[in-house]
DNA sequence: GGTTTACCTTCCCCTAAGGGGAAAGGTTAC
DNA sequence: GTAACCTTTCCCCTTAGGGGAAGGTAAACC
């Protein structure tokens, strides 16, 4: 079975259908050939820049870093160093995603910290949030 | 000066105009009351509901939560307990979102520590991110 | 008073990454 | 033949506003 239809490429890789055409309707992944009857028919190169697509993805990689990413993966004289880059780079932008959402967690706990907690409408927290 | 125009309010709050106007469209702060040329004015707690709303927004609260938020700052009978749940609840997801996170950190480093670097197109990074 | 500048209003389109669902046509199974 | 399932395109929806247009208003200056 050489080439498949987009159901089983549903059932191949994980990714929902209306996933796969925005893929292609984005220009991330290769146009891909149809039949007569207009049905999408997917080649095994195909599914690979899906899955490959499909790792970046989980991987945190933006849309638009995909795109990046699926052109060093088209190109035949690309350097395992330009993909390296690109990872470290995306590395150090999730860590500082962390960085400020813990900032945030620090501020919430001493925030919690301060509040009674009780049954009155007098609250450390919102007043807090109201001088921050 | 008890009522103030928008853009006093920009400079008070640190909020932009659209914003401001963002919030009472969608009915997280109250309606504001116009003067006859259409203006809106903005009394002592007007503002204050915003200042609310900007140190929630920055505690990474969503706008469905501060939506929740700002009708508990409303309720005279409110519980300081509420609050605390729900700031406790934000606490939990976002060290989640910490979580997941690290976790593709730790994915990304680990693949970047097989890849050479070099100038091959062979790549262990896009190897990987095609098997995850 | 007239003009310029600054401010305010609503309105519409745009973002990221698809999801939901409609309407229409194709394919397969009974 | 027809029921069930698959695929197609199309349009609207989501978050939290940003950008900018078109038009009315206010304050400042001459």
């Amino acid at each position: 079975m050489a080439s498949k239809t987009i159901g089983q490429v549903v059932e191949l890789t994980g990714l929902s259908a209306k996933a796969i055409r925005y893929y292609e309707s984005s220009g991330i992944v290769s146009e891909i050939p149809r039949a007569n009857n207009g049905y999408r028919f997917y080649s095994n190169e195909n599914v690979d820049e899906l899955l490959l697509l499909k790792g970046a993805r989980e991987a945190g990689f933006s849309i638009d870093q995909c795109r990046q990413l699926m052109a060093v993966f088209h190109d035949q004289n690309r350097h395992s160093s330009d993909v390296k880059a690109m990872t470290l780079a995306q590395i150090t932008q999730i860590k500082q995603r962390i960085e400020k959402l813990q900032s945030i967690v620090l501020k919430l706990e001493a925030l919690t910290e301060q509040c009674q907690g009780n049954d009155q409408p007098q609250c450390s927290i919102i007043d807090g949030l109201l001088k921050s």
